[in-house]
DNA sequence: CTGTTTCTGGAACAAACGTTCTGTAACTGC
DNA sequence: GCAGTTACAGAACGTTTGTTCCAGAAACAG
């Protein structure tokens, strides 16, 4: 019949991903991608429709990604605190780790949000809300072994801690101090817990 | 000698700021700026040189703003935990009042730093070290009330703090509740102090 | 081999981009 | 009122933007 695809389109989304997480939506031409994503600009098009399209199809990747590599979640309060010392100390590895200093791409989509395709703004929305649900079920579980310091309710913790990783990564592009992200992760727990 | 500017150039530059604080650098373009800002063209390049020359002037004065309408850092220690309270409640304030939900411009600025002028990433940074510095002698006060819940240094406190409002500011651009802007000011609060 | 499909490089497009220029009008200080 | 400066409106500059199209080469199924 055809010709197969010449090259993996998941491989080619990387590398959207990583343009577009460096540079924003707006910053990034699609001449830029045309260089770095290896094809050419008509398989482009053909491929992935046009550069909003591409763009959020990077963004979901960058949001299947993070959320695959996120560990099990605990199902004993004890655990809790040292689940989210892992999921802090992963994040800030993370930021350490990238020579470039991009920080979070979704974080930095948000920071952008008036400018953001509709869908990529639903998707930052579902994925708030998403991280709300889920943490402020492990603060209920923390707070019932009686290891949570605040009386706030959970929801509200949650979104603290949201507000705060958020921060972290938009920070973490301004001061490159690895010991500085360490410093703030380590005050944000030791707030939170016991 | 010569005509009279017919402008106000600080009433021009607040249209600026608003421009380039709801929809960033990039997608900001001279003819939105021209449209907006009521003055010419030619005006607009004689006056603030290019694009980002304007744009660095419109970060400054929005910082400028932001700093001047601080008031007076406490003396005492127990006077520490209110007035953060009170930074963070008109931080929250301003979020609510914008009805275009624009959030910070400096936290929306940070999390777009590769395309940032360098005049504006050096503005970015020194914005942050003097939050740090500020609030990291806040807290030694309030520590020595014994008022600090945390053990943690002051300067990581600080940090913990700014990436908290760095975080709530850019989040106030997706979730419009602000209900929940005023929890998260709780939360963060009721963990820092006693 | 024969189609059919898809890749590729590059040309082409209108529109928008940031910037500069031109000429004219308006104001100030002498 | 004249000289000197600046604002103004708008045309014009060359690039770059996002997108489409074309011709040919390449790879697969029947």
């Amino acid at each position: 019949m055809a010709r197969t695809k010449a090259f993996d389109k998941d491989l080619v989304l990387d590398k959207a991903v990583e343009l577009f997480w460096k540079k924003g939506l707006h910053a990034t031409s699609v001449q830029d991608l045309v260089s770095h994503l290896g094809i050419n600009r008509a398989s482009l098009y053909d491929t992935f429709g046009d550069k909003e399209s591409l763009y959020v199809a990077a963004l979901e990747r960058y949001q299947a990604m993070a959320h695959k590599q996120m560990p099990a979640f605990p199902t004993q309060g004890e655990e809790v605190r040292s689940y989210i010392h892992g999921f802090l100390k992963a994040t800030v590895g993370g930021c350490k780790k990238d020579p470039e200093h991009k920080g979070c791409f979704l974080a930095n989509s948000s920071a952008d949000s008036d400018g953001q395709p509709e869908a990529a703004q639903e998707l930052l929305k579902r994925n708030m809300e998403g991280f709300v649900e889920k943490f402020s079920g492990l603060f209920g579980m923390a707070r019932e072994s009686g290891l949570v310091l605040s009386d706030q309710d959970d929801r509200a913790l949650a979104r603290q801690l949201f507000a705060f990783v958020n921060g972290l990564q938009v920070l973490s592009r301004l001061d490159h101090d690895p010991a500085h992200l360490d410093a703030m992760v380590e005050a944000q727990l030791s707030m939170m817990f016991r």
